[in-house]
DNA sequence: GCAAAAGTGTTAGGAGTACACCCATGC
DNA sequence: GCATGGGTGTACTCCTAACACTTTTGC
């Protein structure tokens, strides 16, 4: 134990930072994800009950320490996978926790990520999530968190609503085919708020995003819908 | 050092992190602000000369390490206070920069942020700074940055032209009164283009963050211009 | 045939953009 | 009196938001 400690202290000597200095100390990185799923017009978040203390039998976010040998966003990609087995989720970064005691135990910066799952994939990840302690929550239901977790939650969400109406991750939703009209469930539920059939459809197809696959699919109604899907390349455009 | 080293390895017993584990051991974060005024049309930022190594002898932007005992933003000032003399600066979070030798010492998370001044401070602090070894660049004449900080400014100038179309950095920018050409410069040089004269009168003074003061005073014409100051209270608002 | 959701077009208001002439001052 | 920048109004375009009826299917 000793030995690695000293070895430590070798190689910091010569930063313009002393490791000798408390203040520097026991510094930590947290990567977390708040990773969201829309399933029946109910956005949902994934959280995981914590196994050992602090905060042991607490619900929190996907996440955990930041490794010396990956990047930031490599770090939450595997947290997440080690946590709930999940591979392949897109990440976006949206924000940085650093409350002096948002860690009881030592000082942890968390660098807070966004990821979107489809429906579909949600429910063939049920059962191994339910294996790993990890479960769907509907945003409005979401209990107590640990550590600073609730906080971290709520600034998703918003941060959520704001790249919904800008970026691809709608792509994320809709790895395959869909309807207008699942589409628009799916803003309505994240916006919180309806929005007007005719103007979305209109919207949407004016962006050039999406393709019309010929293909038509009942979703929700009796008519059967017109299915599209998103093309290969899409820019990151302001919808809304 | 051996006994500090072992009262730190006791205080961290009892985490989910295994601090003997040296995944994650030597993490360190950094706070970094670039700061930015503009003088006669001519957007600047304010680079410090590196006293130690690494990096001896090159300009950064101003920053360091966070203490264990203060929240992100308060070390932020903190290191600009501490390098260049300057107080009372608000600064606003923009960026994480995290990859994997980004300090050729150690692992370390730079946490990164944006704050202005105005240009009267500007000419009060120039002595100041010239014995702190720091100095006002024009952007595109900033030389080679030591660590990852030409990355940094870079994504830190595209944040700032965000940032002044949306937010009230703007107020810091103009404490004082100033004429709507005057700002109407500011905003052409952040921006890096040209704005029509009457459409940007009218957009300002329909956003009603503004208050004519009855008085007038020369800028650049022979015409006094009238002089407008930001009201007490401004929200945040998107400007273009 | 009727309930339930899908599909479709038009219009009015607001915001953005483009543009030209007169005004106040210094020299 | 003329050069320099400051101040002002209008018209066109585009985007947004509001709004109602017809179509397809399952039962």
């Amino acid at each position: 134990m000793l030995t690695s400690v000293i070895k430590t202290l070798i190689i910091v000597i010569g930063d313009d930072m002393n490791v000798k200095d408390k203040l520097y100390k026991n510094q930590g990185i947290h990567v977390i994800t708040a990773i969201f799923t829309v399933e029946q017009g109910i956005t949902k978040v994934l959280l995981v009950k914590r196994k050992n203390e602090p905060f042991k039998g607490d619900w929190i976010l996907t996440g955990g320490a930041l490794h010396n040998d990956e990047d930031l966003i490599d770090g939450a990609k595997r947290e997440i996978y080690e946590k709930t087995g999940i591979k392949d989720i897109e990440v976006e970064q949206f924000g940085v926790f650093g409350a002096l005691h948002r860690s009881p135990v030592m000082r942890m910066i968390a660098i807070a990520y966004i990821g979107v799952i489809d429906s579909n994939r949600v429910k063939i990840l049920r059962e191994t999530l339910r294996t790993s302690n990890a479960d769907w929550f509907a945003i409005d239901k979401v209990p107590p968190l640990g550590y600073d977790h609730n906080e971290i939650l709520a600034s998703a969400l918003m941060e959520l609503q704001n790249k919904i109406i800008s970026s691809n991750i709608l792509k994320s939703l809709f790895p395959g085919d869909f309807s207008l009209p699942e589409l628009q469930k799916v803003y309505e539920a994240i916006l919180d708020k309806k929005l007007d059939r005719r103007n979305f459809r209109k919207k949407m197809l004016s962006l050039n995003l999406i393709d019309d696959t010929g293909d038509t699919a009942k979703f929700e109604g009796k008519k059967p819908a017109k299915q599209y899907r998103f093309k290969n390349e899409i820019e990151s455009k302001k919808i809304f």
